[in-house]
Formats: C-alpha cells, structure tokens, sequence
DNA sequence: ATGTCGTGAAAGTCACGA
C-alpha cells in the first residue's frame, strides 16, 4: 500500500492537482486536510473517475479533512474520543468539534487524517485548544491501540508543530516569539510517542520541508517549515519500506502551500521474512 | 514592505483564518 497525506489548502481549487498526483504517483490511500468545503461541495466526480472513493467531513469554508482511496473503507469515523471542540464564544466542554479528524479502516490499517489547530499566537485562546486537542489525541491513541495491539495505525497530517530547530528555516518563527515550536507544543508532539506511534518518515528522509508561506518569497529562498507527519504505531512503522516529501508540488500554477508526504508499507515482508526459516528448516 | 492565498458575504471590497 503507499499513503500519502497532503494539506491541499481547499480540494475545490486544487483538486486536478490532487487527482494527477495520486494518479502519477499510484499513491492507494490518500488522506487530505483543509478541504475548506462540506461533504456536499466536495468535487467527488474526477477523483471517482480515477478510481477513487472519497470520504469527506467539513462544516464550513473552515479546516476539513477528507480520505480517497482505491481500496474498500470501513469503520469512518469523524471525531477521535475526547476530541476538544472550539468556536468564538463557546470555549470550554460544551465548544462545538471541528472538522480536524477523519479515521477510516483500509487494507488492515488503521488511517486518521488530522488538521491540528494552529494555535495562532502564544496566549491565544487558540493556543490552548491546540494543546488540549494534542493531548486528547495522545490519550484516544493510546486508547485504540490498548484495545487493539499490533494494530497498523497511523496518524497523518498537518500538525502545525516545527519538531526541531531544524525543521524551521524560516526566520519569522522564533523561539519565545512564534507557535510551532514553543516547548509546550514540542512536548505535546513528541508525547505522542507514549501512546505507541513515531514519525516513520524522519528516519527514511531526515531533512526537509513540507510547506512554505505563501508570503515573500518563501519557496523561492527556501525558507520552508516541516510540520506534516506519518506517525505510525509499531505494526505499521515495522511495513514502511520507503518515503517521500515532494516538494516539486510546491512549484508551478496555484499550488498548496503544503506538500504531499508519503510512505511504502508493505505487511507481506515481515510475514515472509518469518517464514523463511521455515522454508530453508 | 503585513502586502499571499482561499472562502463567504456583500458587492465590484472586506473580514477572517492560515
């Protein structure tokens, strides 16, 4: 199977862009954010022509996230447990969700595809959802894969977090100064890892960036951040065989500001690798 | 140089979010 996860910054602008690249890259699974659009604006059409089916969750011109697929979906889910909602007004436990997670079941694999809140300032109200809702994250996690050991889960997507110095090459995000790479944020990211996923790209490709401002010159100067992951539980890290962040998608007419990331799995190879004793035996 | 995108609502430009 290859996934791919890609913030497309609104599917109903780009979604030639979405449909030539899966198709080009036979990418199986491919799990979207910021769609910007509800499930019945989504242009469903050219991605089924491809072969895809689409799943979509939006409320509004706001967040979204969608997963296309050429194999079978079950089990969609649009919310994580505990997931923290969030709106003007109604902070607190009875805030209304986001459309910020998407899990499906595909081939054996456990898939979210996740928009992380941006946070907005240090100090914002924002700043605090984004918290709460990593640290939900990190408990429903922690939760699937208690129930469910040696399940092949991943959790993929824009996480609005710069993990180390050096996936920040932009000289407007400062230590004390910018979100995307305070402690707390950091901390939050990397906590993850108690719940049983890791960044299974990192150690296949470990430098590079996945999105660029839009603003002055950024991809020109490269001065791009790394913000967008394929965490991966044990059963699925162990079938990763290859990645990719393909930064050529930054370039030419009307692209995302992200770029898509992408991993091989394989989970025949470790089956067959056990049975090779066996054989020779 | 904050000065670029996308969306919706209102309107031929603005507010909002990133």
């Amino acid at each position: 199977m290859r996934l791919a996860t890609w913030n497309i910054n609104s599917i109903r602008t780009r979604v030639a862009r979405a449909v030539d690249f899966a198709v080009r890259e036979d990418i199986d699974v491919l799990a979207l954010q910021e769609i910007k659009c509800t499930p019945e604006q989504f242009p469903y059409a050219p991605f089924e022509e491809a072969g895809y089916h689409v799943e979509a969750h939006g409320f509004n011109q706001w967040n979204g996230v969608a997963i296309a697929s050429r194999l079978p979906i079950t089990d969609v889910r649009t919310s994580f447990a505990g997931q923290p909602g969030f709106a003007k007004g109604h902070e607190g436990p009875d805030a209304p969700l986001e459309a910020r997670a998407l899990g499906v079941m595909v081939d054996g694999v456990r898939v979210w595809s996740l928009y992380v809140p941006n946070g907005r300032a240090l100090g914002d109200a924002h700043y605090a959802y984004k918290l709460h809702w990593l640290d939900a994250l990190r408990t429903a996690t922690a939760a699937e894969l208690t129930a469910n050991p040696g399940l092949p889960l991943a959790l993929v997507g824009d996480f609005n977090i710069i993990p180390y110095d050096a996936d920040n090459g932009d000289p407007g995000i400062v230590q004390g100064f910018s979100t995307h790479v305070s402690p707390p944020e950091r901390d939050a990211f990397f906590a993850l890892e108690t719940a049983g996923v890791k960044d299974v790209v990192r150690p296949l490709i470990p430098e590079g960036f996945t999105y660029w401002d839009y603003q002055r010159l950024k991809f020109p100067r490269n001065e791009g951040i790394r913000i967008d992951f394929i965490l991966g539980s044990d059963a699925f890290a162990e079938a990763v065989t290859a990645a990719a962040i393909h930064r050529n998608e930054r370039k030419g007419a009307q692209p995302s500001d992200h770029v898509p990331v992408v991993v091989d799995l394989d989970f025949g190879a470790a089956a067959e690798d056990d049975d090779l004793p066996m054989i020779f035996a």
